[in-house]
Parts: C-alpha cells; sequence; structure tokens
DNA sequence: GTTCTGTCTATTGTAGATAAAAGACAAACG
DNA sequence: CGTTTGTCTTTTATCTACAATAGACAGAAC
C-alpha cells in the first residue's frame, strides 16, 4: 500500500453525479478541469465507469448507458484523504475526550491507533504544530499544550488585532470591488437562515467561516489570511463537540453579523471598529465559557 | 543510513572543550544535564573518549588523561543537523540565487542536490511553508511565491501590530520581572559593540535577535512570540546574504535600539510607541531597499 | 536512602521502495 | 491548426525497515 487512491474514489464519485444529468460525458481534458484531477485520473474512471456498464466508451464518444445506482458509489469512509482522518481522529482526542495538557504525544501509537503509518502522522503534526497546540521536543515526543483557557485568549487577542485591520481596509476597499458583491450575497443568507432559525442554525458555522475570511482577505496579507486557519479549526471542532445554547448562541451571531455588515457598507471606519469589536467580544466570550 | 548521529557528534564536541578545563567528569545525569542529551547519548561519548585515550573510564571514575587535540574533534560540518544543513541550502537557493517566484520546487531534486531521503526534505517544506514563502499543490510540486516586495511588506506589517503591541506590554511589566534584568544586559552590549563598532559590527545580527525576541515574548502571546521566528530567519539570512552598508547600517540600527530600550526603561508609553515605530521604519526600508 | 551504573525497551529520524497521480509528447482526429 | 487521445516518464504520498536517541528499571555503590 503506497499511496491511497481516496483522489480517484472521490473523483469516480462526483464524476457519477455528472453522469446522471447528461447523455454523453465531454472530452478527457475537460472533465479533469471539471472534477479538479488530472488526465490520468480521468482514464482511471472512465475505465472504471465502462466497466460497471456505466459508459459505452471508444475514444471520443462516451455514451452514458444508463444512471448509476448506488452501490455504483464508493463508501464515503474511502473518499477523505488520509490527512483528513488522521485530523478528525486526533482532534477528537484533544478537543473531545479529556486529554490533560502536559500530555505527550506518540507518534507510533497514534498511528497504530488510526491504522496508518507513522509518516503520515508526523507530517500532520509538524503541519498542526503551528496551530499552537502541540510543541515538539527535538528526538523525543510530542508535548499536548492543550485546548485551555491561556491558549483561548492568546487566539483571540491576535485575531482581534488582525479582524479589526481587514475590517478597516474592507471598509476602505473600492466601489467595484468583487468583495462587495461577495459581502451582499452573505448578508442575503443571513437572513434567509435567520428566518427559519429554529431549522437552520446549524448552518451558521460554515456561514460564520465565509464571512470571516472574506473580511480578513480584504487585508492582502498572506499572514493575517494564514492564521484565519487556526481560528476556523479551532471553531470549527468548537462548534462541533459543543452544542449547547447552539441555536441562542447562532441567532446571536447572525444577529452581530448583519450588524457588522452593514456597518461595513456604511464605510464608516468608527462603525466598523465598534460593531466589529462587539461581535468579536461575545465570539470570545463563548468561547471561553466552553473552556472549564 | 537511518539516523545521523549528528547529536552524538555535537555533544561529543562540547564534551570535549568541557574535559579540557577539568581532571575528572562528572557522574553521567549529570553531563546528560550539562550536555542536553540522554545517558544513552553519554555513554556513547565516554565510550569514544575512552577508546581515544582522552579519559580513563570505570565506572564512576573518569579520570582525564590528555587534553584534547584538534584531531579529536569531529568536523563542524558533521555536527549540524539534517534539518539544518536543508534549510541553509534551500535559503540560499531561494534568497541569495535567482529563484523567481512561481517556480517549481521539486521534492525529489532538492533531496538529490542536498544528498538526503525525500522524506528529510518534505517535512522541512512542511515546516518551512508556514513562512508564506512557499505553497503546496496537493497530489502536485510546490510553488515558490518568492521572497518579492509584497512579501517583505505583509511581514513587516504584522511584525509592526505585533512588536508595538509587545513593547507597550514591557514597558507594563513589573519592577521585578527579570526581563528588565536582561534588557540591561543586552543595552549593556548595545554599547560596548557601539564602542568598537568597526571590527565588532558583525555581531549586531545575533543581539537583534535576541533584543526583539525580548520584547515579544512579554506579549506572553504564543502567536506572537512565534511569529517571531520568520523574521528571524528572514532577517538571518538577509544580513548573511546581503552586506552592502552593513557597517552603516548596524551602527545606525544600535543607535535606535539604545533609543527604543531608553523609552522602554522610561514606562513611558507615548515614548515607547515612537521610538518603537521609529526603529521598525528604518528596518522595513532597510530590508525593502535590498528586494529589486 | 539517594544517586549512579548496567541493561534493556520504546520511540524518533531518515532512507528506500512502491502505487497513485500528475504531466509531457507525439500521433490521430475533426 | 487546435484538440483529443495513447503512451510514457516523473513526481508525490505512503509504507516499512533500521540506526540513533531517549527513557525505564533494578541492582550496585556511596
Amino acid at each position: 500500500m503506497a499511496k491511497q487512491n481516496t483522489v480517484f474514489k472521490d473523483a469516480f464519485n462526483r464524476c457519477l453525479a455528472l453522469l446522471s444529468e447528461t447523455s454523453a460525458l465531454p472530452s478527457e481534458p475537460e472533465l479533469g478541469q471539471t472534477l479538479g484531477v488530472s488526465r490520468t485520473t480521468v482514464r482511471a474512471i472512465l475505465t472504471r465507469c465502462e466497466k460497471l456498464k456505466l459508459i459505452d466508451w471508444d475514444k471520443r464518444s462516451k455514451v452514458v448507458l444508463r444512471s448509476p445506482e448506488p452501490s455504483d458509489y464508493f463508501p464515503t469512509e474511502e473518499t477523505d484523504s488520509l490527512a483528513e482522518r488522521i485530523e478528525r481522529s486526533f482532534m477528537r482526542r484533544i478537543l473531545a475526550g479529556g486529554a490533560e495538557p502536559g500530555m505527550q504525544i506518540n507518534e507510533l501509537e497514534l498511528a497504530r491507533e488510526i491504522g496508518t503509518g507513522t509518516t503520515s502522522v508526523r507530517e500532520f503534526l509538524i503541519r498542526f504544530s503551528r496551530f499552537g497546540l502541540i510543541e515538539k521536543r527535538p528526538n523525543s515526543h510530542w508535548v499536548l499544550k492543550g485546548f485551555t483557557r491561556d491558549f483561548a485568549l492568546e487566539l483571540t487577542e491576535v485575531r482581534e488585532m488582525f479582524e479589526l485591520r481587514s475590517a478597516a481596509r474592507f471598509a476602505a476597499l473600492p466601489e467595484n470591488d468583487p468583495a462587495w458583491h461577495e459581502l451582499k450575497t452573505i448578508e442575503a443568507e443571513h437572513r434567509q437562515i435567520l428566518a427559519d432559525i429554529d431549522n437552520r442554525y446549524r448552518e451558521f458555522s460554515e456561514l460564520d467561516e465565509r464571512f470571516h475570511l472574506l473580511v480578513h482577505r480584504s487585508s492582502s496579507n498572506r499572514f493575517i489570511v494564514d492564521f484565519y486557519d487556526v481560528i476556523a479549526i479551532v471553531f470549527h471542532y468548537h462548534y462541533q463537540w459543543n452544542k449547547a445554547n447552539a441555536r441562542e448562541r447562532n441567532a446571536r451571531a447572525l444577529e452581530e453579523h448583519l450588524a457588522y455588515i452593514a456597518a461595513l457598507q456604511s464605510r464608516d471606519l468608527k462603525q466598523v471598529e465598534q460593531a466589529c469589536r462587539r461581535h468579536l467580544k461575545s465570539a470570545r466570550e463563548t468561547l471561553l465559557q466552553s473552556i472549564p
């Protein structure tokens, strides 16, 4: 087992969806473009489609023979990349399950638990270390620094610095910048979710990420944008394992976002700063409440 | 060749220095403590010392037989860890030698050039990616974003935000905080170097790093402190390959540091901000001048 | 009874191998 | 002539193996 073929499996599944909507597939390069994979993978997909009698493939002609059935798809567990699986396992361990700060992290043990080789775990830990939750002792183990109160305070301190700056930049964006249009779209989605909050409050998490990323992007600063990864991952898992009062919390955040968006649209720097601060303050409090 | 034994070689060299100053070595745990290595490595070192007839070793007694000679030491090239060697090779390529932004980085080629396996290069690139100079295309190559003007501007923008905040924190540190004493020491070294600037201006680079790190540390924020790694590495290599006007540049920076230090000691926030801004501004200009 | 040493085990760092995926090039097609 | 396909090469992602290093434990020495 060298490389996992998750790219193939995932692209194959997405191709099936495409296939159910047309009577013939496009050229290999075009298909590769659509699915975001190379021609090599496209050809592997086509080969499998042919074998399953989903299409009749002869050079340029790729005629659809039948609609795909559920059994044609690869199971979703097999389409996640190894990195995603490792991240999920790891985050569950440290955020959900009683992981004490100071605890040692063992590459071999983690690898065995997840069912992968040590290399992948190691690379994950290296990538993950920039989130400030773990630290390496060279030639020795990793140390879990833990999702502590200090961590949350340090994270939000930088977040506030960055977001205030980004928000001010945003407000100064020229009239014709596409970000304004994107903001309008996001605003509309806020209103839609709020209108049906009881059923749709779970959709907030994803919208939250899109909104703040849009704001951070206008900083045009790679360090600020990259830092948003840290915030996003923390809030992502935090939302996932901490569902107490989710409805009220999200409703409140949506309202704050709308005020924040209105402030941005007013282009009044004072107002922007005020609305931004208010929202960040309550986001910080929410996060802190979930930490013992 | 699995692991390199650079830890052993480096610790051995440092042990020789120790050895030339005493007539007998301490216990294994104590030696390990001093050299910062495990007992396993200490015992390997002692074994080699014995073999070279540098000491007579029998259990607790470790009598020095003769002073180490230059030929006893391992050559310095062999004591650098693989990671350090990779970093140097890589930085030379991208900072010193015409590396165009957008260029592809090939793991295999880099590994061959440096003479290591791909695993180490790969891990280096992952670690290095947080510096914002390269970016990964999954399942494909890395892209060099380049040490461009934009990079320098984005870097210094964040640096200024962080350092202003840290400096303000520093000024508010309680009287008995050890940082004040450390600051005094650093101040004295500044004066010593300035007094003999023609001969010692090269020592500025290291002092600069120590000073700014001391300031950043008072933020008590891991993200701010960690970010200083990015600044440090950029300035480190920048100083190393860009020696035009080094003497004047460093003399000026030393003066600015002294003003900055005085401002910190005054604990007057206005003054601190002013001195800090002035120094950061000129640091930014220096950096920008070296970029075409 | 604390500290040290001898011995042993577990884990990390690195190389090398291999399947998956990307990508290059020329011939074939429209 | 610009795409598309067939074929081939190169590169990445991942596993496994193994030496270096860290670390544990019991008995020896002070």
